[in-house]
DNA sequence: TTGTAAGCGTTATCAG
DNA sequence: CTGATAACGCTTACAA
């Protein structure tokens, strides 16, 4: 645990000013070819390393991006992660991660640490329990950017990365219809969140177009865990009529669905179709296939990061919108196809 | 984005000493309580937030936690992590995640970023072409803590937290042969790591233990990915006598892999029995569901940055053992029992 | 219990 | 092209 070298070590090695020295470092353009050559040489040669604090302290920036998320361990969010770390890292700046675990409690304790770390950007998106983004406002009023992605919030600085979740839910429920689904059940997450208050406004706005009335008593609200599925499934097992199609909010919660509606001699999706959202890797394992929506995780995160660092760039020329949509698709699988199923069923009944 | 607040600023308004704030600050006992509660009003009215540059610059301390990983994601690291960012937060401490992409290249350059940005500990699971460590040594020699974890490396100062791969796999084996199995395919990854290397040594002592011959065209080595999967079932196609039972390092590529058998129409387990590795949410869904292993990596995680905590505490009695092993278990689910299905085959055959 | 002053390692400014 | 000097905001001997 020797000394750290400075610039100051190998400014006194080379007989020059530690000034020549930082220059040289950061490849200032009025420095000698030769004695940067020199310079860099002494500096490998002596196992020199940069002092970040030391020149953030100076310069009053971090190259560090911070990331607010509401769990690390969720298929959709760890693809997102991955996008952003990629974009980041290329870029040369850092990730401080930290996860809110739905509470707001811990989320205004990140924003905090966030902010006295100085983060150069923070990307953010919202936990179940968030009422408003007072937390974030002392961050937003430095002027440091703020993005929101996939749970966001409405600020006249902050730029929001989304997919268009209403029209989305729209499809996926015009979908079932179109299979013949005239009693659909939607289950979906905490309204105060964006994302799931907009699905159900698809959902409905779906079933008003399609001349199907809706039903307060058809959209159950959980937490979308696998659990949740098991209990909303049970809850569907009880209604009467049962539904003939399921709309759920994410893949995990409609797989353990699925699989509940299965074990109660339930055939999906002739007797009731389901489709999810999210196009995790499970959805292509259960049997049914889910159908579902892809939304592109990973796609979101590397923009999410490039938007942010336009913003950094002191890139004042706004982004045109303050809100950026991806692009989302169905990908129909077996798990709603009624008709084929009939179909088929027919064939053999005959 | 106006200027900061310091502690000069809130000396100046309270007409103290700079040292008095910085001290009520860090809760010094030497400091008068009342002034202390005067100090800490004034800086929350006056909206301070502590400079960590500059603290960590005079402490050389950062409060950082690196953490390397293979990928972002995938179940089991996103499980790791989350395990990690909670026990680093409730104790403080940022974590700044990168990942290797699984390239010794992004690797390197990780561990180089990590030494730059000064963590006070680091945690890392290595890619699959790292050869040998020696880009983390500068980091080690500094004294700075070293925890590998999952995918280790032997270092004389660096603790290793893994599960017994070598058990877990001979049981996983074990279990197959158990269930009548004869001819046993394992699928592994890169046999450059240890949780590899010694799965495959599981698979091959279970054999050998049970009189049951190795043979080295049983041994499919792939990156595990869904794709990989397709693949080595397509190669197993084509084995000739087919083999009764495949032993996968991951529930990824095994899941991958009952799917294309049961495509080509082949029955899981009665002609072919499966046991993965890893217990994600999909070998919950995939029918028959998965029989894996149980890798606790949240629980991992957790004690990964425990561990690392109690080291940077400069806690000079070393940990006893330089490796902690971790539980797992064999979790025995349908796609590996055999005798169960030809039971209830036999009973439907009468 | 409080204060003075030096210094952590950089970089920006100004001067040569 | 190079150098001297003064910050950046905090902590910590040492002094009072």
């Amino acid at each position: 645990m020797e000394k750290d070298i400075t610039i100051y070590d190998i400014a006194r090695e080379l007989d020059l000013s530690p000034t020549t020295i930082s220059r040289a470092l950061n490849d200032h353009p009025a420095v000698n070819k030769k004695t940067k050559q020199r310079i860099s040489d002494a500096a490998a040669q002596m196992g020199y390393r940069s002092n970040l604090f030391a020149s953030n302290l100076r310069t009053q920036r971090t190259n560090t991006i911070g990331v607010i998320v509401p769990r690390l361990n969720s298929p959709f969010m760890s693809s997102v992660l991955a996008g952003m770390e990629k974009v980041a890292n290329d870029a040369g700046y850092n990730l401080i991660i930290s996860q809110s675990l739905e509470t707001l409690q811990k989320e205004v304790a990140n924003a905090k640490t966030m902010f006295d770390s100085r983060v150069d950007g923070l990307l953010v998106s919202l936990s179940y329990e968030t009422e408003n983004i007072d937390h974030f406002l002392n961050i937003i009023n430095k002027g440091i950017p703020v993005i929101f992605y996939d749970r966001v919030a409405e600020h006249r600085n902050c730029t929001s990365i989304v997919i268009d979740n209403l029209q989305a839910a729209y499809q996926a429920t015009s979908h079932l219809i179109e299979q013949g689904c005239t009693n659909i059940v939607n289950i979906t997450g905490n309204l105060k969140r964006n994302v799931y208050s907009d699905r159900l406004k698809g959902y409905k706005y779906a079933l008003i177009d399609h001349n199907l009335a809706y039903n307060d008593a058809n959209v159950i609200i959980n937490n979308l865990s696998e659990e949740a599925g098991e209990e909303a499934a049970k809850k569907i097992l009880k209604m009467d009529p049962l539904p003939d199609g399921i709309f759920v909010s994410n893949d995990t919660c409609a797989v353990s669905c699925i699989k509940t509606l299965k074990q109660a001699g339930v055939s999906v999706p002739r007797d009731i179709a389901v489709v999810g959202f999210n196009n995790d890797a499970i959805s292509r394992v259960v049997e049914p296939n889910l159908t579902t929506i892809n939304y592109p995780g990973q796609e979101m995160g590397e923009v999410a990061v490039r938007v942010l660092l336009l913003q950094m760039g002191g890139n004042t020329e706004r982004i045109p919108s303050n809100t950026i949509n991806l692009r989302s698709e169905l990908i129909i699988r077996d798990s709603s196809l009624r008709s084929k199923i009939s179909t088929k069923k027919k064939a053999i009944l005959i």
